[in-house]
Formats: structure tokens, sequence, C-alpha cells
DNA sequence: GATGAATGAGGCTTCATTCAT
DNA sequence: CATGAATGAAGCCTCATTCAT
């Protein structure tokens, strides 16, 4: 669809890998997995087409890497961030959602998501892979917080699995955006703003509330 | 140069786009835009190869037909849903939810989104007629939801824009995971369980409030 | 290539195949046979595409159709000129050269050659047909009036066959022209103007000669 | 999606432009341009179809390259040699005439013109490209050679243009004949009889001269 | 290790031809 | 007779993969 670049990048040899694999992840983000060309991955990267043969056995091998490589770390410090956190349990998810946006939301690796949507039905050991390691792993830390703010008597005693899903959806929506909509807006989402307001909702709920005043009136 | 050929069957029908809109979208949404050859696509409407060319100028523009057509109706149902419903807020978001869910999300437009997402950087003018067509009046119609909420004091003064945005996450969560990941799920998702819980969720929040008799203790 | 056209003509039924035979050779001429689709020949005739094959068994048999009909009956009349002729060997050569211009050259028929020459290859009866029906007829004609001018004392003793070829050459250039490079011109080449000095150049030559008073001076 | 491949055998080499352009000029002077297959030009040159797409963008890209690469020297040739002569206008002629099929006639570059014939209407670039450098610099050629003739007394006054023109006939009737219908005469066409007498019939004429003893007699 | 020339399977698209109506 | 929907062979072009250097 478009012709091989010539953008080359730093030429260290021990770091092949992973500027493969970044080059790869963008171009996978942007153009979907079968409208990339390994020639285009090789040239963003700074190779030639057959380098790349030398570090991943092919295109399928490659998806894997990126998607394997990419998204555990950040899904492994938001259990961390949720096993070692102290505070109130709305505090937590605020932590925790902000964690994940700064490490992942942010980055390229945002990207994941939507090139796993597109290609679970092509690579179902793919997306098994990353629907029992990303997944049921990020369900299970809001579900965690959700019944560490029950207990304590923060949360009311909501549906913890299905409720605990549903918190997911805006993140990903942020996520999807960047990588979809965003270039036909006419200014960019704001991110935080969104978060505040994501949160909120699911802290605070719609449900207008009398003034305390109205009690002892 | 010339040769005579074999022949098989052939039909007389007006519903040819139709039939081929519905196989197109079947393995759009099964196996991606590019992974999708034309020739299944007419085997499964049940003409050959050629017929396809009959009806639309290429795969590009099946795509368009797509989507153009599966997802209007949809958007347009829940307009009218808004402008004419006389209950409460609350319960006006449900019925936009339920509608939504049950005219797209159970059926195969539900993997329209996928669709999208996946493709919408190699082909920005459907992302941008998609974009202006569906998501912001999918936004819109959240955002009219909440101000009338708002405005009957049924909602609490919420930042509008976000958080309408952020309550169509959990939606488009649903749509996608079909379509990706419900495979690998032991149990189907409960989509009715899952609803009520994101109603629940943004309508009273997690908060978790005293017990009324509290304050008359 | 292009699509096809509305361009409908009178619809004669009994004249239906000089129809067909009329809009073929424009495209033909125009796009060449390969680049021809039949479906544009049966629009300028304005039937249907199927209707074509109630008259012309293919396309082939269609090109041969119009070669057949289309170059014979100019060959025929230039051999009865030649033989009624009365009058000298280059009035002869003059008659028959504008001739052949006036049936042929103006008309579509100029583009048979260009045809021929074309497709020679691909149809070698067709080729062999022309070869022996028009092409020797044509040789033929030019030795004859070549033969009656040396005979008479008005030509000069050349070799009779060769000189006959050559003498076609300007004249088949003519042909192609029209179709191949006048749209390049600024202004059209002048047909009569061409002839003229083409007829002047063989019958005169290009030597000059000392005028005759010099011999008396 | 993705199989090993069986392999033959490779080659290296920068000659492969020249090689794929000398198979294309074969097969397309043999059938024509749309007749002709990538595949065959490919193996023809000994490679496979994909080779031909590292040196040449496609089809129609590789006829201009077979066009303007095959002609140009030729004609440049004989500027210069009109440049250069020192002798008489006829001689002059005739060492024009007799270089140019040395050149071009018997190589098989003399396809060319038959090339362009047929597809200057569906490459019109190309078209006007080959008017511009060929066919307009050709009648230049001839026209200055005319014009030295006359200004030295050598040829009569004669209309320069049309008649530079017609000069050209013959010579392209010889080009186009080796590849339309030499293959259906008995004996081959003898290129130096038939250009013996072109010469001779544009130099002398077929006007009878009385002897000049006549005169004195 | 790197390279990039070479390969060839695969898929989109065109269009001559057929045939049910 | 006419039509035009349907067919499917054929060919251009792409690009993942290989391998000689």
């Amino acid at each position: 669809m478009t012709k091989p670049r010539a953008r080359r990048r730093t030429r260290r040899k021990e770091s092949r890998p992973a500027e493969l694999l970044a080059a790869a992840l963008e171009l996978f983000v942007e153009r979907g997995f079968a409208a990339t060309r390994l020639e285009d991955v090789a040239a963003r990267a700074g190779v030639s087409k057959g380098t790349l043969y030398l570090y991943y056995s092919g295109k399928s091998d490659l998806l894997k890497a990126v998607v394997r490589g990419g998204i555990l770390p950040a899904i492994a410090k938001a259990e961390t961030l949720v096993e070692n956190f102290t505070g109130s349990a709305p505090e937590l998810l605020r932590a925790v959602v902000f964690g994940i946006w700064g490490n992942v939301g942010d980055s390229l690796l945002s990207g994941i998501p939507k090139l796993i949507i597109a290609e679970s039905r092509n690579f179902p050991d793919l997306a098994r892979f990353y629907y029992e390691e990303v997944i049921l792993r990020g369900f299970a830390v809001m579900a965690a917080i959700l019944r560490r703010g029950i207990e304590r008597g923060e949360f009311r005693e909501v549906d913890v699995d299905p409720t605990a899903r549903a918190m997911i959806g805006p993140l990903l929506l942020l996520m999807l955006w960047r990588h979809s909509f965003q270039f036909h807006e006419n200014e960019p989402l704001d991110a935080r703003r969104y978060l505040d307001s994501y949160i909120s909702l699911v802290v605070e709920g719609l449900r207008f509330e009398l003034p305390k005043e109205a009690f002892f009136a």
C-alpha cells in the first residue's frame, strides 16, 4: 500500500530485536497485521528484510513477540500496586487507572489491544494467551479493587465480576480511540479529564443526592 | 485466447446486494478486511466471484457498503428513542442501552465497530464517515441523556462530554468481546447481567451509603 | 479500461450486423483488438452484449468480419479503374491514388491496416487472407500501372516489383497516421497536399533538370 | 497464511533490465502489448514473474522503457550523419536510408513502430513522446536532406514538408512488413533491392527521359 | 551475521461467453 | 429475437520467505 521507507534508526546490534519489535508495533497498529509489509518493518528498524528473519521466524512470530513482550510488564505493575497499596479503595482505583494509562495508554503499547482485537480470530493461540495473561488478570485486578472496597465498607455490594469487566470498558475505549479516531477530532481528547470523569462516574455514580443538610433540616 | 466454458446454474435477483453484504459482514468480522477473500464472500452468498463485481466495484466498496448500510439504522433508533421518551433519565438510559444491544449487539452488526477500529487507518474516509455519522451521534445521545437527567434533578452535575464518552466504553467492550474473546471463555458472558451491572454502576456509582436509618438512630 | 457507453444508434433490425461491424471497427482501431470490450461494441451499436452473439460467433469472428467486409470493395474498384483507364500512366497513377484515398483513406476503413498490422501475428489466417486478397492485389495494381507506363514510354524501366511496393509506402503511412499521431499535431496533415507531393515525387523524382532552353542556348 | 516454499536457483545481475527489455520487445512485437503476458516476458529473460517488478513498475512501464530505450540512438545517429556529411544530397539520402536500416531495420528495433502504432491511442503520453522525439526528428532529417539538395542545385524545388513525410513511407512499410506479413511470403523481401528501388524512385522519379542524343540529332 | 535479489503462491479484478427468461 | 445476469478462466501485481554472496 505504501513503499518502503528509508527511515533509519540507530544501529546498535544488540538492540536489533527491540528495534524490530518497536517498528513492527508501530506498523501493525497503524495498518493492521495483513497490510503491514515486513520490508517496511525492517526499513523502519534500519535493517534489511533478511535480517528480520535472523531474529524472528516470520510475520506471525513477530506479531506474537510484539504482543507478548509489550503488555505483560504493565499488568504486572498493576498487580503489584494492588497488593501493596495501603490507602482507600477509591484511591487505589485512581492509582491503578492512572498507572495503567501512564505506563501503557500514552505509549505505543496502547495500540496492542486494537491489534489483538483485530487479529484474534486469525491467531487463536495468541488470543488465548492474551485472554489468559492479560485480560483475565486485568479483570482480576479490577475485581480485587472492588472486593477490597466492599470489605472496607467503601463500596456498596456490587456484582463484582461483571462490574469489574464493565469498568475496563472506558479504559479500553480510550486506548482504541488513540489509534482509530483521534485524527478526525478537531481537538484531541484530553485523557486526564476523560479519566477523571470516568473515575468520578464509577465511584460517585450519576445519582443526584440531596444535600446533607436536608437530613438535619 | 477464447475457449468455451462449462456452465453451472443461474438465478435472478435484486436481493443479491443484501446477500453479498451479509456474507461480507460475516467474513470481514471473522477474519478482518485484508484476510477476507472475495471469492469466499461470493461463495457464502451463493454466487461466483465475478457476480460480486456486478454490484460492488471492489473490495473497498464492499467494506463501505457493509459499514454504511449496517449501522445507521441503529443509531437513528436510539436518537428517536431519546426524543420521544417521557420517563426518567435513568429509565431512558436503560432503555437506550438495552435498545442498542437488542438492535445491534446481539446481531452481526456488533462486529462493525471491530471492523472499523481495525481498518480506520487504511480507510480514512470511511473512518471519518463513521466518526461523524455514528460515533459523534452516539456520544450526542449519551450526552443528551445526561443533560436531561441533570436538568430534571435526577443526575448530579457531571462533566457531560467526557462522561458521555466514558459511558460508551462498556457497551463497546461488550461488542468487541463477542467477536474477539468470547470463544476463549468457559461460559459465555451473560450480556444482561453485564449490562445491568454497567447501568447500576453508572447510575448508582460504587460509593457506599450509610443506611438511611443511621441518620435517625 | 473504460466503462460501457450508452451511445445508442438507430434501431434497425435488419442493419444490426452492419452497425455492429461499424462499432467494432471504430473501437478496434481506437484501442486495438485486445483492449476492446465486446460490451462496448454492443453498446455503441445500440444493442446488448448477448445480441452480438446472434450475429457473430465471438470476438475473433467479429474481427474477421470487420476486415473482410471492409476492404475488398476498395481494392476491387482500383482494379477496375486500371483495367478501363484510357489516359496516360501518370494520370492513371493519380486517379488510383486519389481513388483509394477517397474510398478508404478518409473513412474509418483507413484504420484497418493498423488493425491488421497489429494483430497479424495473433491471427495468422486473417493475415494470410489480407495478404493475398488485399496486399498482393494492391501491389499488382501498382505494378500494372508501372508496366503500362513503361510500355507506353511514359515511365523509365524500373525494377517493377520492389518499386511497386515502395510506392504503397506513403499511402500506408498516411492511413496509419490518421489513427496514431494525428492527435498530436498542431495542424492536421493536409492529405491532398501530401498526396500531390507524393505523386509528384514518384513521377518527377527529385533530380534537378536543366531548363530545356539550355540545350538551345 | 504463510507456507514455506521450494526454491530453484538464483543469479545476480545488473544486466537484468536489459535482458528484460529485450524479452519484452520480442514479445510485444510478436503478440502486441495486451496479448503479451508478463510471465512470458520474465520466462524469456530467464527470471521469475516477481523479478520483473524489481526493475519495472508494471506492464506499461515496461512498454515505455522498451520504446524509449530502443529507438533514440538510431535517430541520433541519423542526425549526426546529416550534420557531418560532405557529399552530394543523393548520396546523403542513400547513406541515411541504409544507415537507418542497418541500425534499426534489421534488428528487433524495427518492431517498435508497429508497437507504437498499435498502442498509440492507449498510451497517449508515450505516443506524444515518440511523436516528438522520433517522428518529428525523422521528418526533420529528411527535410534537411531535401533542403540541402535544393540549395546545392541537386534537387528540384519540391514542397519540402509533405515530401519529406512521404519519403519516410517506404521505410516504415519495410519495417512493418518484417513483423506483419513477411511470414506469408514465399521468398522474403530483399531489403537491399527494395531500398535501391526506393531511392532510385525518389531521386530519379518515374518520368521517361529522351536520350540526350535526341536533342542533337 | 547481513544483505537484498529472487522466487512463486495468492488474491483482486476483468471480460469473453453462456443461457434462463 | 433480445436481454443482461451470471460464470470462471486468465493475468497483473504483491509480498512473505529463501538463500547465494
